[in-house]
RNA sequence: GCGGGCGUGGCGGAAUUGGUAUACGCAGCGGACUUAAAAUCCGCUCCCUUCAUGGGUUGAGGGUUCGAGUCCCUCCGCCCGCACCA
């Protein structure tokens, strides 16, 4: 028996279609656009699973859209600046600039043998100065439109390697490198205003149709607008510092008077005030500033707090005043890093109190209950309900008694009406060395001034040393000596480089015109933008997306272009997933080290000891559940992996990688091929007309065809690959059993079998490419257009009814569709079983479905 | 800790969005072909009970409805994000 010769015919159509460039694209009236991106990789080394089902999954769009007559970019680039590169650098010495390169070539040899339909004449790399001088160019117009300052921040300092950390790099609040406890150390950085749009990125939240609701949700709910009220407190003895008060900010002033003690944070300005006369409070705060930077680690810590000695005065109850804490839960970063506490009413405060012994004053009760007896117990309570305890907010429900007191603030100059966001403005500055260097020069006379335009891009120098802690653009001997562009003497460059989330904020602009002088030609990006499809994973749900979608918004303000979003259509896959092996020692084990005995269990390839196999985990390197997409690539092909990828799991949920799944993708391959070139029954002349009379099975066979081509089409539509691969391969069966006897069986089978190949023209390229060459035709299947469905073929004359009585299913009637009310009333109260069920009892009600379901209720 | 999501046979999943649960595939079992194996082809396969009829089942429990995998509430388990990984 033959078998399709993969590496031959793979390679084949790779070479023809690169040679005819059937995939560069320029812009054309004559067309629509269609813009499809999956993210850019970081060039990590090789292609991973989580690569070959994104770029699958976008090349299915790509090729889909083509064939319905799109004008189609598909670009494929590199994120190359990362931190990784200079790991490497340390560990393996080798230049970042040099791994990087090394890497995208592996990476590019192993995209293209994956048959994807990128025009490779767009390819760009964020490390290229010919890239990332556009990006210097755009902070320098961010600054000159105020979207850029320069203010102090925490970051995680490692007192051994003296040097920045990222989170990641901090593992259980200790260096990954040295091991010791990390501290938290304010340095001067680089911000980009995203607040600038705060209300216009929540707002446009809603524009984004065709976004998943979950990613827009996270979005809004990372911006966190919330109403409350500023308020400020009199603190107590504050007589050397005449007019001085705390601002708190709260969701909840209506519990004003159930408020017993305020807190600030550590890094809070007071806080800092009060340690300088008290040292057991600068010790406190010294032991907050040992947990890391990130909200995960700050949150997860035991909450603490230090009882200051200062009380604050309630601002509406004459001589009541509370005590003032430092608390490390509470954040400088939101509100004003102060709040009021009001334990009844509040999970965290109540915890607080009680650790601390704090009064807990209920002034909320539940509309029903009887206010005296109304008591807090470990549950503080949150719900809606009405005020008691409360002077003047008496007897108001929670909205209304929001509303007065702040009010009553107002009217005493102790508070307003206010809007609070969680979001914060985005930190760029980075003391690393592999990434974009920041164009500004720092003078002693002349304070910090942009790198004039003639002198751009500020290029990386190559001669760095990575062998030393800290950031070798601070230690290059010479790098960093300039005279000042604006009088001329010493001065100093920024060593700071940009965040890598600088680069893929605007890379999708870039690929409209990867050659332009400028950014991005105006004209070409007013024709491909917004893209119309992007497709990557969930993990990028809030920030990049975020980041994309702000440096749009500054963009268009500095007239770099015209559109507010840069991503209509969104698209987030799930993850590539492999059980997990160990052996007796507990080790992890590859699965190409285990395999299965005759017995059945499973042992380890060496020493054939027993295995333990752990359940399906996202692949990654340290659990070493991973398969290499290369391997599978010169074992079965690409598009067995393409179809696999497709045929297992809809994209936007975890996939399962089996070797049981590609042996069966690899079975279909073979077998499509064979019905093409090896068909059972032979097939009508390509071109030949359709004969006037199919015998019943051909024309049952025509129907299913068009019926597919038609389900096949919606799935596509809404990247329902799975399914769409189902029907296709239910068809196959469907045209396999067609019998030869059968008049026009010939001809059937031919119209059968094309329409399959276009089909599945999409998802396994190659293959098809080849049997749309065996089937006789002489065109690029590429570039065929995308089959129609006859919609009068699609018409059902007969429905099957499902027949319940009091919701159990009784049986199924056949009926002529949309047969009215009485006539399947009728018959399916004469079925058998229906009157068995029904058992003489009175029918109650009948209710009829049309074409699908009849319910009998006795 | 906070925010978001997911949960359907031995396994991946389907279910026209409130109307016949388990399509399609994998694995398994039986058969054909073969000296034999591989490959291929045919058949069976959610569970319990039965000659048959029947009954049960969508992580667990409750609710709404003529009817719930789908909507609501409570709980359990797993996954993603938390601003210096990309």
């Amino acid at each position: 028996m033959s078998r399709y010769n993969f590496k031959e015919t793979e390679a084949k159509w790779q070479a023809i279609w690169e040679d005819r460039k059937l995939f560069a694209v320029g812009e054309r009236a004559d067309k629509p656009k269609y813009y499809v991106l999956e993210m850019f990789p970081y060039p990590s080394g090789r292609i991973h699973m989580g690569h070959v089902r994104n770029y699958t999954l976008g090349d299915v769009v790509a090729r889909y859209k083509r064939a319905r007559g799109f004008n189609v970019l598909h670009p494929m680039g590199w994120d190359a600046f990362g931190l990784p590169a200079e790991n490497a650098a340390i560990d393996n010495k080798i230049h970042p600039a040099r791994w990087t390169k090394d890497n995208i070539a592996t990476m590019r040899r192993q995209l293209k043998a994956m048959g994807l339909s990128y025009d490779w004449s767009r390819e760009i790399a964020t490390c290229d100065p010919e890239y990332y001088r556009h990006e210097q160019k755009m902070f320098l117009d961010f600054l000159k439109a105020g979207l850029v300052y320069r203010k102090e921040s925490w970051v995680n300092w490692d007192p051994v390697e003296n040097t920045v950390l990222a989170n990641e790099q901090v593992i259980d609040g200790k260096g990954w490198r040295s091991g010791v406890v990390v501290e938290k150390r304010l340095l001067a950085q680089w911000f980009l205003k995203i607040t600038a749009f705060t209300e216009e990125l929540l707002r446009d939240l809603k524009t984004l149709e065709r976004w998943p609701d979950r990613v827009r949700l996270m979005q809004e709910k990372w911006i966190g607008r919330s109403e409350g009220a500023y308020i400020l407190f009199d603190i107590e003895d504050a007589s050397k510092d005449e007019g001085e008060r705390l601002e708190v900010y709260s969701t909840r002033p209506d519990t004003i008077f159930g408020a017993t003690f305020a807190a600030i944070a550590a890094n809070h300005p007071l806080a800092q005030k009060l340690a300088g006369k008290d040292s057991r409070l600068g010790d406190f705060i010294a032991t907050c500033n040992r947990s890391g930077t990130s909200e995960a680690a700050i949150e997860l810590a035991e909450k603490v707090g230090y009882e200051t000695g200062v009380r604050i005065r309630h601002p509406f109850v004459n001589g009541k005043t509370m005590p003032l804490y430092v608390a490390n839960f509470v954040l400088m970063e939101y509100g004003t890093g102060a709040i009021f506490g009001c334990p009844a009413h509040d999970q965290r405060d109540l915890e607080f109190a009680r650790k601390y012994g704090i009064d807990v004053i209920p002034v909320v009760a539940p509309k029903n209950a009887d206010a005296e007896a109304f008591a807090i117990g470990a549950e503080a309570y949150t719900d809606d309900g009405v005020l008691i305890n409360s002077d003047f907010l008496d007897g108001l429900v929670v909205e209304d008694a929001k509303k007065a007191v702040v009010k009553r603030l107002e009217a005493a100059g102790a508070g307003r009406k206010g809007v609070n966001y969680r979001l914060r403005d985005w930190g760029v500055s980075r003391q690393r060395y592999w990434g974009c260097p920041i164009p500004v020069i720092h003078c002693a006379a002349c304070g910090v001034v942009p790198v004039p335009e003639r002198d751009l891009p500020v290029v990386l120098p190559d001669d760095v040393t990575l062998d030393k802690p800290g950031n070798p653009l601070e230690r290059h001997p010479t790098w960093k000596n300039v005279p000042c562009p604006t009088c001329g003497n010493k001065a100093r460059r920024e060593t700071d480089t940009f965040d890598t989330f600088v680069e893929s904020s605007w890379y999708f602009a870039r690929f409209c015109s990867p050659d332009a002088d400028t950014a991005f030609d105006r004209r070409s990006a007013d024709y491909w933008l917004p893209v119309d499809q992007y497709i990557g994973g969930i993990e990028h749900a809030v920030l990049h997306l975020l980041y994309s979608r702000f440096f749009t918004r500054a963009l268009r303000q500095c007239g770099y272009l015209g559109i507010k979003e840069p991503f209509a259509g969104l698209l987030t896959q799930g993850m590539v997933c492999h059980e997990t092996y160990r052996d007796d020692e507990g080790r992890w084990l590859f699965p190409e080290q285990v395999e299965r005995a005759a017995d059945g269990t499973v042992v380890a390839k060496a020493g054939g000891k027993p295995v333990t196999i752990g359940r399906s985990e996202k692949m990654s390197k340290s659990r070493k559940n991973v398969v290499d997409p290369e391997a599978i690539i010169n074992a079965y092909g690409a598009d067995t992996a393409r179809l696999f990828m497709l045929s297992d799991s809809p994209p936007d949920r975890d996939l399962d990688w089996t070797d049981a799944g590609i042996e069966g993708a690899w079975r279909y391959l073979n077998r499509l091929w064979r019905m093409v070139n090896e068909p059972k029954t032979p097939l009508a002349p390509v071109g030949a007309a359709t004969p006037k009379s199919l015998g019943a099975g051909s024309e049952a066979a025509v129907r299913a065809v068009h019926k597919t081509v038609a389900g096949v089409s919606d799935d596509l539509d809404r990247f329902h690959f799975n399914k769409a691969i189902a029907r296709i391969r239910e068809l196959t069966n469907q045209l396999d059993g067609l019998d030869s006897k059968n008049p026009g069986a010939g001809r059937a089978l031919r119209f059968g079998l094309e329409t399959v190949v276009r089909l599945f023209g999409p998802m396994m390229p190659h293959l098809t490419e080849d049997l749309w060459h065996s089937l006789g035709h002489e065109t690029f299947l590429a570039n065929e257009p995308w089959p129609v469905a006859d919609a009068a073929q699609l018409v059902e004359q007969n429905v099957t009814v499902a027949v319940q009585v009091n919701g159990k299913l009784r049986g199924t009637l056949d009926l002529p569709k949309d047969s009215d009310r009485e006539t399947a009333e009728t018959a399916a109260l004469a079925l058998g079983n229906v009157v068995a069920a029904i058992g003489g009892k009175p029918v109650r009600k009948v209710i009829v479905v049309p074409n699908r379901i009849i319910n009998v209720v006795v």
